[in-house]
RNA sequence: CGGGGCGUAGCUCAGCUUGGUAGAGCGCUCGGUUUGGGUCCGAGAGGUCGUCGGUUCGAAUCCGGCCGCCCCGACCA
């Protein structure tokens, strides 16, 4: 590709309205332009890094059976009611209506949509296993975007979902996933650690998230040093010391949906001075879609801590229902706790039969009874770990790409005096199969720098009439910075070496 | 949804306090210059000052509504 006929141009200022290096850098390198709060067009730079990233993703899911597939993006809302989250999620669900007055939903994630498949293509257990994925677009109406493709409105996932007659079958897809999203990371170059997490909008029993650690995470984790206990702070248990000094109470309003119907109850809750309340925990305890504070309402329930001793008061049900905070006690290995910030990048659910069972997706089994498939939900937020991969990997002078899923791993520039051997090194290359971005454009030598170093390609190969006396082409690696004057001649058996070694 | 900030040329911003002919740098066009780290000189194009309304002889400037964007919180892949 000649950036001479490259669609946008580089930004020498990070436009104002952004605060997070590695958006800014997305920005000013020209991979993505903003459209609205959340929303993002990906220029061609950006496209070709989020295929590098989605081509590595297809071959792990390959690789463990999985089938691609594509399904849509508008959903009629009868799915959704059907498995009870139209109701269930407020307005973080997109919803329209077409020309006829007919509801549709766009896609907050496709549980409904495969369990519909499911239901019309599955009958018999002779069917199972199964593992479907698609890299779709999904959209989440979320109340505050934010930090770029880190916490957009519009997003690209790869989802992917298991199918299966039994939990035997379902531990071991999971385990699947749980591996190939390692490797996945390891490829693309971001590294990550799996915590123990809540399962959210998705519902189920069990899931994992995969974190990359950095102060723009919006996640907390807490992790043992000396165990490996890694968890969600909204689902993290600590050692609770036996003593505990005074007792606070703090008010909520509980909202519950119960089909299709809202309730809402005041709920009082318990709990040592000196903890936190973790209103994730409390979410659950009480089954309660949302929640919010309030003040002095007549209580329906009393919910007390599992810690707390000494609560004279009434009591209608005990739970854990503290957050786990910095130097707690580990509950497995008694060595204090530590928090870090995180971007969650993935997350894996167990979904058992919550959408099977509610959306009638059965098989029927080898006994001649029906039973509900049992499903997982796996999901890669693919925008999301471009912007983390953008965070990851940089420097004062810009991006600094990993050779695997670099828009382009070469970068060429020609300079004064090199611009005919340049042309021909281009076609040469091309010709070898590399994929090349070539500068040809009429600009000054700093210019190209410059922009060569925000572009971050791993390898940057200079011609000018400098390189060419003292022997050839000018080849640097972006990472590291080492330079090395190679031969015109053999220029092109140079890169193909170097980018097999560096893959 | 609560709190805060911002909206003036493609980008970054000044001008607003104290109302009176709309500015700078970069970018863009043309000419020259320079050519290995975002050259230098000259000429030029480009803005209904987010939008609607109010106050006023007169509004980018004062007042109000609305829209948009960012940050903090609640929330969230």
């Amino acid at each position: 590709m000649k950036m001479s006929r490259l669609l946008n141009e580089t930004l020498r200022e990070a436009p104002s309205a952004t605060e997070v290096a590695g958006h800014q850098l997305l920005l000013r390198a020209g991979f993505v332009r903003q459209v609205a709060a959340g929303v993002f067009s990906y220029l061609h730079l950006g496209q070709r890094t989020l295929q590098k990233i989605e081509a590595i993703m297809r071959q792990e899911m390959d690789a463990l059976g999985g089938q691609e597939i594509k399904m849509p993006l508008v959903h009629p809302a009868a799915l959704w009611q059907a498995s009870g989250r139209w109701y269930e999620i407020d307005a973080e669900l997109g919803r329209l209506v077409d020309r006829n007055g007919r509801s549709l939903t766009l896609a907050l994630s496709h549980e409904e949509t495969l369990a519909d498949l499911a239901r019309q293509e599955i009958h018999s257990y002779r069917q199972l296993p199964q593992l479907a994925y698609h890299i779709q677009t999904k959209w989440r109406d979320d109340p505050r975007p934010r930090a770029g493709l880190v916490r957009s409105r519009e997003f690209t996932m790869l989802d992917s979902y298991s199918l299966d007659a039994d939990e035997a079958g379902l531990d071991g897809q999971y385990q699947a996933h749980y591996d190939a999203y390692f490797r996945i990371f390891a490829r693309c170059g971001l590294p990550v650690l799996a915590v123990q997490a809540d399962v959210g909008i998705m519902g189920g029993t069990l899931a994992h998230e995969f974190m990359y650690l950095t102060p723009i995470g919006e996640d907390t984790l807490l992790l043992c040093d000396g165990c490996g206990y890694r968890a969600n702070r909204q689902v993290a248990t600590f050692h609770k010391p036996e003593s505990q000094q005074g007792t606070q109470t703090v008010q909520f309003v509980a909202e519950l949906v119960v089909g299709e119907e809202k309730r809402e109850r005041v709920v009082t809750a318990v709990l040592s001075q000196n903890f936190q309340i973790n209103e994730t925990k409390l979410g659950h305890v009480l089954n309660a879609q949302r929640l919010r504070p309030t003040a002095e309402q007549a209580t329906d329930l009393w919910l007390v801590d599992d810690g707390l001793t000494g609560w004279s008061g009434q009591v209608d049900k005990v739970a854990d229902i503290a957050a786990a905070q910095e130097g707690d006690t580990c509950t497995n290995c008694g060595q204090p706790l530590r928090t870090a910030r995180a971007v969650e990048v993935a997350n894996i659910f167990k979904l058992g039969t919550r959408y099977s069972g509610t959306m009638g997706a059965t098989f029927v089994n080898a006994q001649d009874e029906a039973r509900p498939i049992v499903m997982g939900s796996y999901g890669i937020g693919v925008t999301r770990l471009l912007a983390c991969l953008a965070e990851h990997h940089r420097d004062e002078a810009g991006l600094v790409w990993p050779v695997r899923v670099a828009p382009y791993p070469v970068h060429l520039l020609a300079l004064r005096g090199g611009e005919e051997t340049a042309e021909s090194l281009y076609q040469q290359l091309l010709q070898a199969g590399v994929d090349v971005l070539y500068d040809d454009r009429d600009e000054r030598p700093g210019v190209k720098f410059n922009d060569a170093g925000l572009i971050g390609l791993p390898l940057r190969l200079t011609v000018s009439q400098r390189s060419l006396v003292m022997g050839g082409v000018e080849v640097q690696v972006r990472a590291g910075g080492e330079t090395a004057v190679a031969p015109v001649a053999t220029l092109v058996t140079y890169v193909t070496s170097w980018l097999a070694s560096a893959r």
